[in-house]
DNA sequence: ATAGTATATCAATATAATTTGATATAGTTG
DNA sequence: CAACTATATCAAATTATATTGATATACTAT
């Protein structure tokens, strides 16, 4: 593995992956990625999952929006949010290597 | 991927999962990994590399021992820290997915 | 034994993240 | 257009985490 050195690039590189595990290191936020992963949702649905005021589940959807690891999409008033395929399957393969690990 | 539902069980794993996740999006904690992934380094050395005060990094290093991402082995005077490699095969590759994703 | 070195722990502070409450925005329906 | 619904945003409060400063522990050497 590379490693995170003094460098300017690599600096980037540190905290831009810092800000991906933090975005996934959040009970609710994981919670709402397994829930995705059986498909498509709009945002009603995964409150009602979460059990959750809405204005803090549209905030951990934001987070997750912003570091790519969820996409969303509008039809008429609902927003439907879906896992971003792109390179997510890495991630899961993560996720079952940390679930099969306890 | 198996969904945190609302058993016991899952909600263990998922907080167990929150905790390692946690351990991992530092970026003081990242930089100790991949500094030990070049081999075996006792608590000095770690030191020198970050430059942050010795009880800083100490703490640091009891957060990644907890989750069994590294180990330690006492030396005399000196503590030697290193990656455990039981299973944290997964955990490189992951991060090398996250290095090359930007 | 005494002094010195490396590491760990503890309490206090600073900083960052999550949560709550109130409100705004955008689309829909009558 | 007025009332309604779904979602997002903002500021304030709460809670968690990182950092600092002081001190303890464990080992070494003289």
């Amino acid at each position: 593995m590379k490693c995170f050195c003094k460098t300017n690039q690599s600096t980037k590189q540190l905290s831009e992956t810092v800000l991906f595990l933090k975005a996934v290191s959040d009970e609710n936020r994981l919670k709402i990625i397994c829930f995705l992963n059986k498909g498509e949702k709009c945002v009603c649905e995964i409150v009602e999952f979460l059990e959750l005021p809405q204005n803090l589940v549209s905030h951990h959807l934001k987070i997750l929006r912003n570091q790519n690891i969820l996409i969303s999409r509008k039809n008429g008033l609902n927003v439907f949010y879906s896992i971003n395929q792109k390179n997510i399957s890495n991630i899961i393969n993560f996720f079952n290597f940390l679930i099969l690990k306890s």
